[in-house]
DNA sequence: ACCTGAACACCGTTCAAGT
DNA sequence: ACCTGAACACCGTTCAAGT
């Protein structure tokens, strides 16, 4: 009855297709998203990589957003451990940069972490490592389990906006309108601009982030939370 | 040869049809934007109630992201103005806090927020009047110029996290997803976590957001800006 | 019981062809 | 010169109907 019989059975299929499962479906949307970015990772195109059509992967993955969440988690699984010597608050803006410069890999990836509610294992085990740093620095650790969420939050809008710039084909439009607005203010409706602007606009990317986690740093250890109020 | 002669004009005519003018379709873009959210608010639907096809529009606006841009700029015109008396710090954060529940009344306008670069009008008014308040509570301008952005961009992510967190149906299967794994962190591989995690989960958006400025302010005060190198 | 083809209800953007 | 109908190339999600 089997006709192809004489074929291995390997040889008939597709070499590289995963079988659909979580898993599967996962790790060939991250394949997918390394190979032609973010913006293609979507569940018809998806589908189409995995031999299926779209409603299959709703077997499976609740929706976009999910799928977005799993992708992240599987990131955050590669970004480089933090090294084991070194003053904590260098190691911990070590780890904020890696964790920076991976979501600026993957532009689009960062727009989703924005948003995604992540309790994945890897999300767990950064949360774990940025408050044991914060411990380390003596950091008082109410401050520190806020903290953790503000420092993320920080280097991952800070990626997506400057994600998008990249992305975007009017970026240097924009950043020209700003650039002209700012330095076309004029001094007496906007003294402050009209003074700064060159300031507001200075500093390159790195600099700034870098400028950011040391405020963020500095705000968290010297900002107490507010007692809490029947909350435990 | 008219047969409609004997009706004025403008009783022929749908009453609120704004002109085809850059103003008009971002007026319409607002108050269908009021009316349906953000998310309605698409070149096809937006067309749709100006009486026009999708194409008609790109004579008068880049693409949808100038679209949002300038919808953003128009929504800043509207919050309400700083108080004149108070000291600095109470005034900033009132602002801020403005600001933020602008965003939060319409999710998905923060979204873009985070990633249009805005240079508009009201939006320079923004501003200037954070570098006045800075510059009034004797912040250094190096650190103010730097820390508008910083406070803009903690309070616009916020409002992105919080305002889809709103609209989306599974948010509350995120929220318990995350409590659970925070809960459930083992106190051996995530002792941090197992100690903090009520601490991790606790405060209202309100308080948290409140927390945030202060740090944010405090970090500002407390983080020189590093020396300018060849960039003036 | 499990899976999915096909449909529903949309998108942004472009460009040839009109007036 | 200015405007736009129609097309191109896609989306997410659902559900009835299959195996």
């Amino acid at each position: 009855m089997d006709v192809h019989s004489d074929i291995p059975r390997s040889r008939r299929e597709r070499p590289a297709k995963p079988a659909l499962t979580r898993e599967g479906i996962v790790a060939a949307a991250v394949e997918l998203m390394r190979a032609e970015g973010m913006q293609k990772v979507t569940m018809r195109r998806l589908a189409q990589e995995l031999d299926t059509g779209p409603a299959s992967l709703y077997v499976y993955v609740r929706n976009t957003a999910e799928l977005h969440a799993a992708i992240l988690d599987e990131l955050l699984g590669i970004i480089e451990p933090v090294p084991a010597e070194g003053d904590w608050r260098g190691r911990l803006e070590k780890l904020l940069t890696s964790y920076t410069a991976m979501l600026f890999e993957h532009p689009g990836l960062a727009q989703s972490a924005l948003v995604a509610r992540p309790s994945g294992k890897h999300y767990l085990n950064l949360i774990e490592t940025l408050l044991a740093l914060l411990a380390e620095g003596g950091v008082p650790s109410g401050q520190a389990a806020w903290g953790v969420d503000v420092l993320l939050q920080y280097a991952t809008a800070t990626a997506a906006e400057q994600a998008t710039r990249d992305l975007t084909v009017n970026a240097q439009d924009d950043w020209d309108a700003l650039t002209r607005a700012l330095h076309g203010a004029s001094d007496r409706t906007h003294p402050h601009i009209a003074t700064l602007a060159t300031e507001l606009l200075s500093g390159t990317p790195q600099v700034r982030l870098s400028w950011g986690f040391h405020l963020l740093i500095n705000g968290i250890l010297h900002t107490p939370v507010p007692p809490a109020r029947s909350n435990a």
